[in-house]
DNA sequence: TTCTGAGTTGCAACTCAGTTGCATATATAT
DNA sequence: ATATATATGCAACTGAGTTGCAACTCAGAA
């Protein structure tokens, strides 16, 4: 899930339509060089270690990038969100799986479990953009 | 989705070790009585049309029914946690959508669309306990 | 009958994650 | 250089849920 350190985010930004900017670049890096989709306040954590950045400029940041497309906003079954990155060529879509015990959130890898939205037939007239599985348990860790 | 309005929700409390109180009734009769999950504040809205009931009581026995089984805590994509009726021979597990547009959560029937946890093999050394499946996109009402 | 004591409910004040309004700063266009 | 748009910061706010504690209820003991 992690995209390379030597990727250029700011070119990422300009892709996404989206006007690059240091903050801008400090979050999207500090969501990416993760194996799992942080909390608003682990990411603030994260960009504060190099630059100083106000909550509502993230929180703007993150609506931005979600906006766009360029991450995704995902429900851990508590009352903070995650956010992880979209589907690119990097990162492709999968399922979560959140810790019952410590919270944590992690990615599943693709290949286990997979879902193809454009392939389900769900009766009625709803349209339906997006699937979110996600799989509720003990980790690894908290299993000892 | 829907109890029958005949059903006794004091013996359904009993049967899953819930001291039976007013309140409690008027709550589990609030979610069960409905085609789809409710926030806090539409099952406060729906017990105060017959009793008078403070938040925090009401939160305390929607806490007590997720405890029990009797009632799933739900994630919809935004800030508030939907209720809905936990399985049982009346109620059996199913996938949820949600409408990006209005906001509404609704259940799909179980034949649409089923996954069996016991089924599904995911690598690594982690305990599945559940999954939740939330489709997204637009509900018949707001394709208009 | 009155006296407990566990369980239930209510009220006020609080927390936490995210938002709004508005002022300031920075960048881009003319 | 000036005007305009976009980005950031600060303080105060919101909404959903929580905590601490007092008051009520009701079954069983004295």
């Amino acid at each position: 899930m992690t995209m390379s350190k030597h990727c250029n985010y700011l070119q990422v930004l300009k892709r996404n339509s989206v006007d690059p900017t240091p903050l801008r670049e400090a979050v999207l890096r500090s969501i990416a060089e993760q194996t799992r989709p942080l909390a608003a306040t682990e990411i603030m954590a994260a960009v504060q270690i190099r630059t100083s950045i106000n909550k509502v400029t993230l929180y703007r940041i993150l609506d931005l990038f979600v906006d766009k497309g360029l991450v995704k906003r995902l429900s851990a079954g508590d009352r903070a969100f995650r956010y992880g990155m979209g589907e690119t060529h990097h990162h492709q879509d999968h399922a979560h799986f959140v810790c019952t015990r410590c919270g944590v959130m992690e990615c599943l890898e693709p290949e286990l479990f997979h879902m193809d939205v454009k392939k389900l037939h769900i009766k009625g007239k709803r349209i339906i953009n997006h699937v979110d599985v996600r799989f509720e348990g003990i980790c690894e860790n908290c299993r000892e």
